[in-house]
DNA sequence: CTGCATCCGTTATGATACTG
DNA sequence: CAGTATCATAACGGATGCAG
């Protein structure tokens, strides 16, 4: 959870659901499973290990443990012989995913500016 | 839309936008500080020491020369005998900003929800 | 097939003191 | 005021092997 101090955010000052947010999706590969649970409603271990090359069964065991626990990942357990297990968003990580939409679109315009630029970003200050 | 593209390709690199973005705003501190520079146009250092209590002088300045090298903080040196020296958001980061409010709101909503259910959030798929 | 346990390296973060 | 330097620690991620 978010073990983050926040100045006095009383008011209506500036809203920090950031934090929540952030202390969710923190994970290195976080944001790549949910994606990957966005595309189909269920997947299996097996699948998300695929889809996400590079990430180990441990992390990625791990990374789905507290996805359910805070909620977002939902895991299905079919008690049979070939063990089966399979994952889905909740609602609240579908509207996570929808609330991560602009920042996708951000990442991207920023990537394509990149290296267009060669990586040399040097915008002023537009206040 | 968000096809998870294979990071092998690249060996390791940003699969989707959302990881350039991850990877810009993965520090710790470095939403709020994003959201402290989004309140006013210029802030100097010991300001946002002060918005963001908890944090300290190196991991403060070590954030604001990553997110000046990420080109969305621009820092601005006046060369006085008091030494001043401000930061604002580029336009970038204002974008990065705006693209972060959605999540905001999601985390604010879910905040809300966990204070409401004791921090047992269990939501059933909504596939 | 799913998933956990252990060890280990790297990185991020933190505390304190010091400098221009 | 605005940082920097050094040391210490914790968290995260990765590799391997094992268990149901």
């Amino acid at each position: 959870m978010a073990t983050l101090n926040r100045p006095g955010s009383d008011g209506g000052e500036h809203i920090c659901g950031i934090d929540t947010a952030m202390d969710i999706i923190g994970g290195k590969w976080k944001v790549l499973i949910l994606w990957a649970l966005h595309e189909y409603p269920h997947r299996r271990f097996g699948e998300l290990r695929r889809m996400v090359p590079g990430i180990t069964e441990k992390v990625l065991a791990s990374h789905l443990r507290e996805m359910e626990a805070d909620g977002i990942v939902d895991r299905v357990s079919y008690d049979e012989v070939p063990p089966r297990v399979e994952y889905a968003l909740t609602k609240d990580g579908i509207r996570l995913n929808d609330a991560l939409e602009p920042l996708a679109v951000w990442g991207r315009e920023r990537r394509e500016r990149e290296e267009a630029s060669g990586s040399a970003p040097s915008e002023d200050t537009a206040s």
